[in-house]
DNA sequence: TATTAATCCTATCAATTTAATAGGAATTAC
DNA sequence: GTAATTCCTATTAAATTGATAGGATTAATA
């Protein structure tokens, strides 16, 4: 299952790139109009600053903003920093690896085969999405 | 992260496809072999069995055995039994779809439209692979 | 410079899920 | 009838998730 931490982060920098003014975006803002509870997506869009996705500026007129052009924001890279390895076991994890402690000889698991087929059309999604194409409203979308 | 009751599972079909014998395997022979608490996988085969994947036999010299011919068992089936939906959210589920109470318009949420194409591509390599191919050896493997 | 509005930080908590264990009932082979 | 096996229910410990609480820090501006 997708966290609810992931759900809220995406929904969050979609708002964000929506919100296309050069003013950063209130948390406030996004929790109201994007139903998320206002604590939670604080600690969420801070997880998301830490990582360099996400810039902000303190005190009043602050916020949060993005780094770079959505169109340069992998979800392979907001992926990971929401919801953790795309590899649904470490011992096919790319970044994170470890060996299973169970596993005898990995070359021969059939978990791991078949793990490795499912990360890497995970990844085939995620390297070829950028939040630029999140955040595309379905009308232009239609109009493509 | 995949459970490890999924983990178990595939890893004890695998190993009853291999033990290919016309007797029943028992648990206490899988659970050895595999490393896998026995008790747990008692639990994991039960499960197997009621959702008609494997057929028992019980009392002295009973086990477990599959009931289709392995190349006949797709991965969509057994993840489904095992690890529940293939899908990470509801809303996208093809056999459990539940709307999000958040959510106020589907066809223009983002998280949506990138867990389709999840969806899409984990379906794709569930629907393509077999029980058989899992359990494939290695040197088989090289000799394709 | 005082006030207000925002992020930042740490700690805590309740609910859920996961992984595992326990104990025995039912069934079957011999 | 005994031994070996699956079957069933209940319980439990640990981990994770989702959320809340309270205040510290920072910056704009009146």
């Amino acid at each position: 299952m997708l966290s609810k931490k992931t759900k809220y982060g995406l929904k969050a920098l979609t708002f964000i790139v929506n919100s296309a003014g050069d003013n950063p975006v209130q948390v406030s803002a996004i929790a109201k109009n994007e139903q998320i509870p206002q604590k939670f997506l604080e600690s969420i869009l801070l997880t998301l600053r830490k990582a360099g996705v996400l810039g902000s500026k303190k005190g009043k007129h602050g916020g949060y903003y993005l780094r770079q052009d959505p169109a340069d924001i992998l979800m392979t890279e907001v992926m990971r920093v929401l919801e953790g390895p795309i590899a649904m076991v470490p011992c096919v994890s790319l970044n994170y690896y470890e060996k299973c402690d169970d596993c005898v000889d990995e070359d021969t698991c059939s978990v791991h085969k078949l793990m490795i087929q499912v990360r890497d059309s995970a990844l085939n999604v995620f390297r070829n999405t950028t939040l630029a194409d999140l955040a595309v409203k379905k009308t232009e979308n239609i109009v493509k």
